[in-house]
RNA sequence: GGCGGCGUAGCCGAGUGGUUCAGGCAGGGGCCUGCAAAGCCUUGUACAGGGGUUCGAAUCCCCUCGCCGCCUCCA
């Protein structure tokens, strides 16, 4: 099976045939931890998680790397105005990262390269591309000569002249070209700073992930990933770097677009921004990611109290199709996502159905068709419950454990509580609404059931007596 | 100025040159239920506007309007 991906470069939707069969090599440009993130991240973060259980679903093996950059302009301005170290600043907004990202239910990279571990590889592929010609020397720093790579603007699909005429602004008179990015920039007094051959100072932005993915992953790399913004200038940048050093760099581009707010693109410096702390705090993570998966992953999305709460209802949708199936079934155990890759050959093993597995595949396959995929979900849900309803208790097994092994690739969870869980005096008031029930007492048993709603609970009546789940 | 994207029913959001309105949420009707809840069934005559191509277009072409993004740090 082999997955078609939108390919930036090219333009043109791309099979992902990898340099080594059954092993796919990806790179994502991670944060730079300066400050908290916000839902922009979280997308960008689910959607190559998704990416990537999805190639695993598949069978591949994916060795994904995405970095931390751990020290930049942004980290070292915020340290200087609260007084403290960049690496205090970077430290604590990394903690919050990942702290999100367990929450989201992103599985960890493999790899996870700090830009900070990086720097005397950075120097050395610096000092190669000054010596070959490809970058020069002024008063600040290093820059690199984007005239000199004749494909310089591949990834923005312009030309370089078309670029150099859009340029916005002009803040160093010293750079042959408005487009010259640095790649080594000197330290000012107090700023922290490295070693190198161009005195103290520290590397420019784009040099990190060209070192780092090429490092890890080696030459001609499978896939290299980040949201939309990335493509140009930064993948540019790092593309013209792997050129200078005569390096194969990565075969695939995908780029993600972006959450919208009121049409308009989330951002810091629009301060219309939802943290992802406060977002959790809030709502059902996962219904976030169902968001994510609802769009396709390089339209815009929008957000908002509405859409955040159709997917919480959605959810709950698929939550009582788990917890009715296992009422009915001893199966409780299912890989967790957060730590394991389901693929599809254990997916049959489990009993789930081939059809709804290659329905799925087939939206996948098409550009990450994630919408499509999870239309098939539903569908496979509503056949489920019906079956259920229909008392063919072994077709409804089957399809709900497809439902529940689809989701789990997607990286889901269910709230597997069997609505029994609660407090004593909770507990007691059921035990009494079922006798009441039992007896036909119905004045009493509504009684009741208004007591357990007035404390927060929903109501049901099942087959097995009053199931309770939360508002 | 250059390049690119978007405009789909109450809301979100896919999609495709042609029988059955992807799916979710919300709404109407029904079945089930002691009543509910959940579930199931059923119900929507959407594709910014104007031209054109076609036997047939929301889907292709042209124009207009509106919105947005990239070209500077940015997921």
């Amino acid at each position: 099976m082999v997955i078609n991906l939108y390919d930036s470069a090219t333009g043109k939707q791309e099979n992902i045939v990898p340099r080594r069969l059954g092993e796919i090599s990806m790179y994502v440009c991670g944060p730079t931890v300066y400050d908290v993130p916000h839902l922009g991240h979280g997308r960008f973060a689910l959607v190559f998680d998704i990416l990537r259980r999805y190639m695993e679903f598949l069978g591949d093996r994916v060795r994904y790397v995405s970095n931390i950059t751990d020290i930049d302009d942004k980290i070292i301005t915020r340290a200087q105005q609260e007084g403290r170290s960049y690496a205090e600043v970077a430290r604590e907004f990394e903690d919050v990262w990942w702290s999100a990202m367990d929450s989201l239910g992103v599985a960890r990279p493999d790899d996870i390269p700090h830009a900070t571990e990086y720097v005397s590889l950075m120097v050395d592929a610096i000092g190669e591309m000054v010596d070959k010609g490809y970058a020069y020397e002024i008063s600040d720093g290093i820059y690199f000569s984007t005239d000199s790579i004749s494909e310089y603007g591949l990834l923005a699909h312009q030309r370089l002249d078309k670029l150099r005429a859009g340029a916005r602004v002009e803040e160093n008179d010293e750079k042959r070209s408005q487009l010259d990015f640095a790649l080594w920039k000197r330290a000012k007094v107090g700023e922290p700073s490295w070693p190198s051959p161009w005195g103290e100072g520290r590397p420019g932005w784009h040099t990190e992930c060209v070192v780092m993915s090429l490092g890890i992953l080696g030459e001609g790399f499978d896939i290299h990933g980040g949201g939309a913004d990335l493509a140009f200038p930064h993948h540019e940048n790092e593309r013209a770097q792997s050129i200078a050093l005569g390096k194969s760099f990565a075969r695939h581009w995908v780029h993600n677009g972006w959450v919208t707010v009121g049409g308009e693109k989330m951002a810091k410096s629009l301060g219309n921004y939802t943290s992802l702390s406060d977002f959790l705090s809030r709502s059902d993570p996962r219904a976030y990611r169902l968001l994510v998966l609802r769009s396709h992953y390089r339209s815009p999305m929008e957000v908002t109290p509405r859409t955040v709460s159709d997917a919480e209802e959605s959810i709950t949708r698929l939550d009582l199709l788990m917890r009715r199936y296992r009422v009915t079934s001893d199966v409780a155990t299912f890989p967790d996502p957060a730590t394991t890759f389901i693929t599809m050959e254990d997916a049959l093993q489990m009993g789930a159905s081939r059809d709804g597995l290659d329905e799925f595949c087939q939206h996948m396959d098409d550009d990450l068709d994630t919408p499509g995929a999870l239309a098939g979900v539903f569908e496979l849900a509503r056949k489920a419950n019906s079956a259920f309803d229909a008392g063919a208790t072994e077709d409804a097994e089957r399809l709900a454990v497809t439902v529940q092994v689809l989701c789990n690739a997607l990286g889901f969870t269910f709230d597997a509580t069997d609505g029994k869980e609660f407090d004593e005096e909770t507990r007691k008031l059921v035990q009494e609404r079922d006798a009441a029930r039992a007896a036909r007492d119905w004045q009493r048993a509504d009684v009741l059931r208004d007591e357990l709603m007035r404390r927060g609970w929903i109501v049901e009546d099942t087959p097995n007596g009053t199931m309770l789940r939360g508002r």
